[in-house]
DNA sequence: TTCATATAGATGCAATTGCATCGACAAGGA
DNA sequence: TCCTTGTCGATGCAATTGCATCTATATGAA
């Protein structure tokens, strides 16, 4: 079976698309680290943790939000737990599962990495391109999310 | 001091701009392993390789090309190596360098990998945007390369 | 019930990566 | 020449990640 080529368009985008977003997120991950703090990853499990609320989510509500493999979000997990960022309940409706849920030094944690991320998107993206320009940015790369869905 | 904070366009599209080509390398590594070929890294460094022609190139001249760490390359460059797809080749004027030099197995090896990364570049971005809005998204992301340049 | 199958989460082990450092050579000043 | 400092590339060791599998519980059919 002979495969598809893609157009000249489609490589040259490709190419910034994944080179840019390499580089952008290596710089923040260096601001983090130069300020004493853990990596990205943490934020995002504790971003979603605070979203959640009180209620918590179960590690497997974790798996697609934050874009890791179950053992990733397993260790992970560990990690913050060792740190008391998080806390994990039994569930009473499933013996197998946990709730996790953010504690208040997670949510001050998740804080102070904020101001170091908030600042490195502000530096790298907000100071590169208009409002406009960022809508149409997030427009065209909300077309190549999957599953293919408006925008 | 106070750190700067990042306008709510800012910080959507970057999650977009993560989220999005996390997704899409992640979807191509699947590819290439799906049909028994090495990651994209491998890749990155024979296609600068091919370019260089038979000159070579550095390992030195390829840590910023394909965005990897000095080790990165050093170990990367062994492998290949040891799979004959680059030679090493001891250069004259500076006695602790080297040239690496792709073999016909390793311009062999690029095209394999090629039908398959194309085609995935193909689906994943030719497929879901037009050749104009390609063009957009890779003029967008050329203005938050580092450092700063016109485009 | 009982058994087969599926799901939640953890983990042993191997491979990979990051960090720090090393050895070898180069370059330039004293 | 000798010595200091810088660059090129490799590597030991620790930390992280990926893969496969494990345990425990749930679910549903017979």
């Amino acid at each position: 079976m002979t495969k598809k080529s893609p157009s000249p368009e489609a490589v040259v985008a490709w190419a910034r698309l994944v080179r840019v977003s390499r580089q952008l997120v290596e710089r923040t991950e260096d601001a983090l680290k130069a300020n004493g703090l853990p990596p990205l990853a943490w934020y995002d499990v504790l971003h979603e943790l605070a979203e959640a609320g009180e209620g918590g989510l179960r590690p497997f509500e974790l798996i697609d939000r934050v874009l890791l493999a179950q053992y990733g979000v397993s260790r992970l997990l560990a990690r913050l737990e060792a740190d008391g960022l998080v806390e994990k309940l039994p569930v009473s409706e499933d013996g197998r599962g946990q709730t996790v849920r953010i504690t208040p030094s997670g949510r001050e944690m998740r804080r102070r990495i904020w101001t170091v991320y908030g600042a490195s998107i502000a530096e790298l993206m907000g100071d590169r391109l208009s409002a406009q320009e960022l809508r149409t940015l997030a427009s065209l790369l909300g077309r190549l999310r999957d599953p293919p869905a408006g925008d």
